[in-house]
DNA sequence: CCTTGATCTCAAGATTACTTGAGATTGTAC
DNA sequence: GTACAATCTCAAGTAATCTTGAGATCAAGG
């Protein structure tokens, strides 16, 4: 067995990673991280924990849903604690993401900078509209964001 | 007054958007959008509120909340039909805002290549973690995303 | 032992952004 | 003039992501 003592409450946790007590539990019960038990009955976390909690929140403000982010995660071994080839995989696809985000980024604004000098007045029939037209509507809540889905770096493109 | 058989009623207004007429009611209620009323009681949208519309859209996908966007909308004249100039000014608040979405998000692609580089374990402790640690909670609710607020072109740097 | 803080569970509330449904009215094409 | 589509209002529902509250238990210091 790992060292015991080397396992954390939530609330160490909680302060290593900027995250609220609430906002974990919340984490764990949709199966985004889990623990195991004290005899207590409190909660122990491993450290590599952390290092999952700072992925996601990376991931969050980058737009990415819950449901994004653990379907990333799930190529995470499950048993054994995750190495660096293992958080290398999920890196690379995380990086030709941002490569394709900054990308679309980088068109809308030469979009919007054609159209600020040529001063069109019918922004729904221009160029610009239709460059952030492809992501639109994906059902009801929140809308998601630029892009639609996390590049998987196991998955080709076709 | 400006002519009547111009207007247009809201499921046309959805039609050149893409936007649900539901969608659009709702961006009514709460300011974003507004009409005046014909005899029957049905809306009519002028067809600036197309343009409104659009940009709305766009900055959606960007991330940003409707509150947000209605601050950046409230730039425009009220009584009078934005023109030109008016619309260039909101464009270039949003151009310097993309630009600095683009510096980070390239910031956090250099960030996370020298992670995969250096292999380094303890994400929670390197530059990663820290380079998207400042747009962290924002009370409840769904998070907001890259950069807190949107940059107004009015404002100066202080 | 006693107090104080951390933790537990479970239910309910909050926020954003809409959609859906019911029931009524209006507009239009044949 | 009679369908049928579009529109109206208003209330309620949905989804994602958590937070808050109540009431109970656990842990550590004095």
């Amino acid at each position: 067995m790992t060292d015991q003592s080397r396992l954390l409450a939530i609330g160490a946790v909680a302060e290593r990673t900027g995250l609220a007590v609430s906002a974990i539990r919340f984490y764990e019960e949709v199966g985004l991280v889990n623990s195991t038990r004290a005899d207590s009955g409190h909660r122990r976390f491993h450290r590599s924990t952390i290092r999952r909690l700072s992925f996601i929140r990376i991931c969050q403000q980058l737009g990415y849903s819950l449901d994004d982010i653990r379907e990333q995660l799930d190529v995470l071994p499950d048993k054994r604690t995750p190495n660096e080839s293992d958080w290398n995989r999920l890196s690379s696809g995380f990086v030709l993401d941002l490569d394709q985000r900054i990308a679309g980024l980088q068109l809308l604004r030469e979009k919007l900078d054609g159209c600020i000098g040529c001063g069109c007045l019918s922004l729904a029939k221009c160029e610009l509209y239709n460059a952030g037209d492809s992501a639109a509507t994906l059902g009801a809540g929140p809308r998601y964001l630029l892009g639609d889905k996390m590049v998987t770096s196991a998955k080709s493109t076709e």
